[in-house]
DNA sequence: GGGTTGCATTGATATATATCAATGCAATAC
DNA sequence: GTATTGCATTGATATATATCAATGCAACCC
């Protein structure tokens, strides 16, 4: 049964604001519809240009949204770790994904309909108001990343990746990691052999140092400073 | 008097899907707290990074959204016409603007104090969902801008910027525009003389015919395929 | 008219980045 | 134990793109 879990809903409410926002009926209404999943390391959770039916929820590991283009080149525009929910754009416009979301790691996540979601957000002023600040900040994101992007070159990029991984995703320094040499190109938009070559000097100058999954990052300062200077 | 024109944003709800979404009582107060502005070309509406007290709506002329970097580049990330309202990520994430907007042309807009729009968000369900909607519309605009510069070369992105422009802003071929070199440089991620160069090949391969202002594309299934191989 | 200003254009050159091809190297399979 | 697989690394080379410097050219000013 899905809610086998009587804990279910109610124990992410105190984790993540977005449950915070809803009432106890609506969370119970929530928590009934839910689908505990599984997804291993390499598992498609949903593929950017499907249909979208369900609402997704990270319980456990790390999640990568990339996006594609024709040329089989991928950009990895975020992650999602617990307890986040990822907020699909396409659900409010065509329904349609627009990204692709994959498991990094041995994940859990919950599904529940888009519906049921999205019924909350008319009914919901609270919710709907979290659900707009949730995509704006993610817009807000976007722009930087946009720029970073095409403004910056190579090294400024990768300073800029294992910042934010550092600080964002894993929240820690140094940080254990599963993500391959292909991950961090698709997240700096370069080429894998660029990312090895940028992390090279990177280690060469003392900035990092990388022990297999493991990353130190030596000098924030002046990686800071790479990452200002483009 | 902001509203002596009795028609204001109920003339407005005749041209804008997000006003249709208002109570005549809600319009009415929108309308009273409204002050109508003009600007100039090359006038500043709101600049990135500064505080963010109003709701803009273009009501004519064509407004450029910008973001800068710090090494003085930018990347225009849309325009906003008339009647487009600018949907401020910022407004409901840290009250800053994240990127500018400059009018291209003579402009007018009206302006709305932002705690006024922001208070319809939690009173009117079909309001906010609207502006859901608009916002998830942006980024997932944002994503495939994101790949288009970052995975294709300069000819793939002009081609996109001139069908963007023919198809999206102006509405019609050929079409007419104020945009300098430098702009269509800030819209495809390059620098200006890149653009320019890059615009002289498909002139002279017939793609684009190109008299002032006036911009023709003469052969669009070939300038889509320039796009779509990057 | 001559000067100034702002934008467009061009060419020469430097640089950043991708591509291609090969090799290393650990984990797993048989 | 050897083969295989997937990822990481390196070097040589090609290519895309930026930079720098100069020139053109129309509009405007006095």
């Amino acid at each position: 049964m899905p809610n086998s879990n009587l804990n279910g809903c109610l124990n992410c409410r105190e984790r993540s604001e977005i449950f915070s926002t809803l009432h106890h009926n609506e969370l119970i209404h929530v928590d009934m519809c839910r689908v505990r999943m599984h997804y291993g390391v390499g598992e498609m959770i949903f593929k950017q240009g499907s249909p979208c039916y369900d609402f997704v929820c990270v319980t456990s590991g790390l999640v990568k949204l990339y996006v594609e283009s024709g040329n089989d080149r991928k950009l990895i525009i975020g992650f999602a770790k617990p307890v986040d929910y990822i907020f699909v754009p396409g659900a409010y416009v065509d329904k349609r994904h627009h990204f692709s979301a994959m498991a990094c790691e041995e994940t859990t996540a919950c599904l529940v309909e888009a519906e049921v979601i999205q019924s909350l957000v008319k009914t919901n002023p609270e919710f709907s108001y979290q659900s707009i600040s949730k995509i704006s900040a993610q817009a807000i994101n976007l722009f930087e990343q946009l720029t970073n992007l095409t403004h910056k070159q190579m090294p400024g990029r990768m300073a800029d990746m294992l910042i934010y991984l550092s600080h964002k995703v894993y929240e820690s320094n140094p940080f254990f990691t599963h993500l391959t040499r292909q991950d961090f190109a698709d997240l700096s938009g370069m080429t894998k052999e660029s990312a090895i070559r940028v992390l090279k000097v990177f280690k060469d100058d003392g900035l990092v140092k990388i022990d297999g999954d493991l990353i130190h990052i030596l000098d924030m300062p002046r990686l800071e400073n790479i990452s200002r200077n483009g």
